[in-house]
DNA sequence: TGGTCGGGGTTGACAGTGTCTACATTTGAG
DNA sequence: CTCAAATGTAGACACTGTCAACCCCGACCA
């Protein structure tokens, strides 16, 4: 066997990171703060990661995974539709993640806390994105922009759900543009996109 | 006279704390460093702001103040251009001041380092987002989505440029995109958005 | 002129952090 | 059984933001 991985601690560690994110948002958090949850010792986590960047790092290629799920969940949803509109779906998967998991989110983009020379984060980072290029791919062989370079188109579709999510997590789009649900600004986004496609958001909450 | 303003150690703090910035970036930014490099004792900023968050918020305001006339210098540059064209322009102003001064740009969106119930924050904030509702509001009346809400729209709009300028601060685009010139994606993210609109960025760097 | 009063600067404390080192304990292999 | 590596603990160090006490100087007023 190459790597079973750890059977505990380090796992545990992760965990509880996570629920602390999940609760606390990442304002709080810290080495100490993790080992005092998990009931050990201040100085334990140093025995499984060399630095707190390292520990978040692992927490933030685990988040990666899960955006990576939930966008292929809204893709499931609407398995049948158009590739533009799997697009969409993916999009709503893309805010919905970072809807109800913002610690986790706001982590995964904070090179100043997450150990960026993790191997898993830029490995995890990269098949989200390439999730991405794939479904652009698809949607330009069906006719959407066919002419532009596709890592280029997705890195402008990324930026957009991405800004939407940030400034709605930051609090920015609130105030400004009045009591408006993210949805509507995703759906907005879609329909400047795609033209039209109305994709419904009711469904997989 | 109501409020001639504070004649210098202040606004000292604000300028060291920017000059801090654009130097070292915000990773190693707090109270203490900033009195050092003012020469002043570890204490001496807090006679001025009440903490370290009201002061970067003081520093983030000025931010805004410099996005907004970062986007204008850009609209004077293509004066004569259509609606359409001047949505584009400001949008270059956006990510091109985000590129030059990543250290502001970064902390005006962490809520964690400034204080947001600072008013000069919110005010500024705020200012910054009507010109972009003003230049979208225009772009309607030329018959650009006219039938949008254009607080919608301009939330969308925004959205995009700041995905774009986080994305590429983090590094996030260079490895997942290639080597591509963010001025690409922007003009990518025009086309998308005007249909056509070709704004050449190679004047006013 | 003399007194006082407060804004602004300094210094020292306190609790908290990440990381390092020394030590103790457990655990598995030879 | 022995020994060594892995794992956890406890204490230290330098650093942080914030608070309280002190101090000084300039303005104001009797």
């Amino acid at each position: 066997m190459i790597a079973t991985a750890a059977p505990s601690t380090r796992d545990l560690l992760v965990t509880t990171a996570r629920e602390y994110l999940d609760t606390e948002g990442l304002d709080g958090i810290g080495l100490r703060e993790i080992a005092r949850r998990a009931g050990l010792s201040h100085g334990a986590p140093l025995r499984h990661f060399p630095t707190l960047g390292r520990l978040l790092a692992a927490v933030a290629a685990e988040g990666f995974r899960d955006l990576y799920a939930s966008a292929a969940e809204q893709l499931d949803a609407v398995a049948a539709t158009d590739p533009r509109g799997r697009l969409g779906a993916a999009a709503f998967g893309y805010v919905r993640f970072a809807a109800q998991s913002p610690g986790v989110f706001g982590l995964m983009f904070r090179s100043d806390l997450c150990d960026t020379d993790d191997p898993d984060y830029a490995t995890e980072g990269g098949a989200s994105f390439g999730q991405l290029v794939d479904l652009v791919v698809a949607a330009q062989a069906d006719g959407f922009h066919p002419d532009e370079n596709p890592a280029e188109l997705a890195g402008v579709l990324w930026a957009t759900m991405h800004g939407l999510a940030s400034l709605h997590l930051h609090g920015a789009l609130a105030p400004t543009t009045g009591q408006i649900d993210l949805d509507t600004l995703v759906t907005l986004a879609n329909r400047l996109a795609f033209g039209v496609s109305p994709i419904s958001s009711e469904d997989t909450p």
